[in-house]
DNA sequence: ACCTGAACACCGTTCAAGT
DNA sequence: ACCTGAACACCGTTCAAGT
């Protein structure tokens, strides 16, 4: 196998959507330069004629993901623009769910992330907001210009027995009366008690207007860091 | 070195202590099992009798920090016991830098953090949250409640050369004009580009109180998430 | 029954030997 | 000059042999 004339020629880019790929379908953790190079039909040694080391490998494939974003739309108010594309990011992140956890692992920007913060800090200008406050504004949207939030901590799955299960809740809402509380009365369709039964989705987007509205407003009201 | 009588015993507390430590020390990616019971003068295999495996010696390091969280202070309203407790998680965090990655990490809460998160949540219904708003809100509020922000992606530092530092920057600025017209306005003491030269304190208590003054104005409207 | 050294099945990466 | 197999220096964890 490791010798086929007609293979095509390895590349950078090949490279990266392999390894893309491969943990979208095997998951990050279980992503090794090795398993990546045996799926290519290749020896280990040659990824690194494309990549340095890993880190450039995972810089690399988070330039892929934020490839698949979106450019902004135009002929709109900067919110609901800047609304937008960060919902197509978080799309993006949907379809690759160990994505945002390679994000936040970065050390440094590639210039492709550079290049998606250039153009949202552009977005906020082309709103009339001030350096001053696109500045801070930029750092309290934080992750969510990814399109992802941190999860609260999942609890571990309920066990399959009933009964069990009914004696295991109640010592749970004994000790945790607010969760308890909480999840019974937003869990819908399943026994999970936090971060289960609630729409993601509606959870970003929720958390995302308060941020835009708390922009809108300080911008409104003409905002500084150095008040008088 | 196996076998000095005069030895404290290990216990669980006294491993996680250690990892914590050693994890202040030389940094997580450089925290093994191996070289933590070297520190501790032990074979490896002597820690799976207090941890199951590496991932639980992580749920307990972070049990340790949530630990340090000060508790509620009492008599004041919600909004600024919210916050304190939330800074005073921030100076735990901050103390040991490689918290707020493996928080992120955790698969599961553990019982300490599902308290954490329960003292919270009631702290919100203290000050009249409705628990529909409760619950979005702890969702909003994510990984801020442990005191931290992602941060925006640091650029790798300026070279020392002066000359060669000036033609980067030019070239920089003419790729990512945003980046570069908001770091000059806002890096006071250092020439690095993002996330340099600005205060992160400010920065997250910034975004924190945008989420808290948010909070409050829909509480005080009464929001639902079921309108009409 | 308890402890632990050796071993297993992996890593990322170096390097020198082979062509 | 290019390629690559073997090796190095690690991992977390299993397991059986020794006490």
């Amino acid at each position: 196998m490791s010798s086929d004339p007609r293979r095509v020629p390895l590349n950078r880019d090949r490279v990266l959507r392999a390894a893309v790929a491969l943990a979208d379908d095997v998951g990050i953790e279980s992503l090794s330069m090795r398993n990546l190079a045996q799926e290519l039909g290749v020896v280990p040694m040659a990824l690194y004629k494309h990549v340095a080391n890993k880190e450039e490998l995972l810089d690399g494939m988070v330039e892929v993901i934020v490839g698949e974003i979106a450019a902004p739309v135009a002929d709109t108010d900067w919110k609901s623009a800047i609304r937008q594309r960060v919902l197509s990011a978080r799309e993006a992140l949907l379809r690759h769910r160990w994505a945002s956890q390679v994000i936040e692992s970065r050390a440094h920007a590639t210039p492709v992330v550079l290049a998606y913060m250039d153009s949202l800090i552009g977005m906020f200008r082309a709103g009339g907001f001030s350096i001053d406050l696109t500045h801070h504004v930029m750092h309290a949207l934080g992750s969510r210009m990814w399109g992802f939030t941190q999860e609260v901590f999942p609890t571990p799955p309920p066990p399959e027995d009933p009964a069990t299960r009914e004696a295991m809740f109640a010592q749970f809402a004994e000790k945790y009366p607010h969760i308890a509380e909480l999840a019974t009365t937003t869990a819908h369709d399943q026994d999970s008690s936090v971060g289960k039964g609630c729409d993601d989705q509606f959870e970003f987007e929720f958390a995302l207007d308060v941020l835009l509205d708390g922009f809108e407003r300080l911008h409104n009201q003409a905002w500084t860091s150095q008040p008088h």
